[in-house]
DNA sequence: TTATCGATACAGAATTATATGTATTGGTGC
DNA sequence: GCACCAATACATATAATTCTGTATCGATAA
């Protein structure tokens, strides 16, 4: 019998660890070696404990998540992620992507599921499930879409713009003419079929090119 | 020995589910009636069943917690509402509230806070944690704050301008003359401290006075 | 009663934003 | 090379916005 699967589970939720624990208690090859409760003491268990994976939440006071990923891929890369989260906005699951977790559960995935992503991670495979993987597909083309919508100049007014900066100013901070930055918002306008800078505003919220 | 209490659980996460079972398993005078993961479920279990108290969840597919506490509401009242939620959001607490739901309860709870939440909605009173009160307060104050900060047909330029509608429009859904919304805007940039549109847009969102 | 203040309403001038047209540059495919 | 297109740049004319000032009405306090 090969060594059993050792996690640690991090939730800022008692429920939800108790949840998981109690789930994964009977299972074969698989073994809580911990629990923590935020990212701080999540990093000092990981380095005691060594687990072959950790288990995390996203949404968590103090330290986040994200922020708890991005230290254990510095701190400790032997260590597989596995984050498990209920939000699956298109933003936090670019920023973990981008650190490379190895495995993304959405809290509502059933038993089975769950075992086959702490199985798959474990043994040095990644683990999106086909809606997240689908919703990953989705943002990218999208984001690819929008971008590839708008020149870089446009982009830098529309940010500007957005930020409540006038014709006058927006020339001034990317030092180009008044009259050019005409053309750039009279094209913007043109190209979303919408003739004013509040409308701008309600696209670039919605479309996420810029945060609040 | 009193009759116990039943309680319906009701969340779309498994985990969840079994988190809260399992912590309610040994406890005496408590008895786990039933479970339901979505808000027709629930409202099936909740006729067939009739539990005292229904644990259920905000977010979830489908019918949601909110539309499941008003259906609950109106069809058994004499169920106990205890909300259990991670979203401690200003529109949410404050929809729930109307409502009239018994109790609210944070996800992130220890054991001992929600077995007397349990205890107290069952009872008939109830329960609100002390962060969950100071919130509701603190939320009041600042709605009031800012809804006197500004008079009505203030309020009414500041939603149409923020959805993008220009002077003339304005004028002509509220039936006033144009020049009378140059001076409501006048008086709205005046008492903001800002100087155009796109400001007001971005102050609006961030003090909720508009919802995206 | 009178004085005062806030909300509402309107006007003219000054500023800013938007619509439309044109020129230059650099890259791409023919 | 040449035609073509997209991106950038600038200009003029028109429309909308913002600034400053004024007037009326109703409530409220001296």
């Amino acid at each position: 019998m090969p060594e059993p699967i050792r996690i640690l589970l991090v939730d800022d939720h008692p429920l939800m660890l108790m949840g998981i624990r109690s789930m994964l208690e009977a299972k074969l090859g698989i073994e809580v070696a911990g629990t923590a409760s935020d990212g701080f003491q999540a990093l000092s268990k990981a380095s005691e404990l060594r687990p072959d994976v950790m288990m995390l939440d996203v949404v968590m006071p103090g330290m986040d998540g994200i922020e708890l990923a991005r230290r254990m891929r510095a701190e400790m890369p032997d260590v597989a992620l596995l984050v498990l989260s209920s939000d699956t906005s298109i933003a936090t699951l670019e920023t973990l992507l981008g650190i490379g977790i190895d495995g993304f559960l959405p809290k509502t995935s059933d038993e089975a599921t769950m075992l086959s992503a702490i199985r798959s991670v474990a043994a040095g495979y990644e683990f999106f499930g086909t809606d997240i993987a689908r919703l990953i597909e989705r943002i990218s083309l999208a984001k690819k879409a929008s971008d590839s919508m708008f020149t870089p100049r446009e982009l830098d007014v529309i940010r500007l713009s957005c930020r409540g900066l006038q014709y006058k100013e927006i020339a001034g901070e990317l030092g180009i003419k008044y009259l050019t930055v005409v053309t750039i918002k009279n094209n913007i306008f043109r190209k979303l079929g919408i003739n004013n800078t509040v409308e701008l505003v309600l696209y670039a919220i919605k479309k996420q090119l810029i945060s609040l």
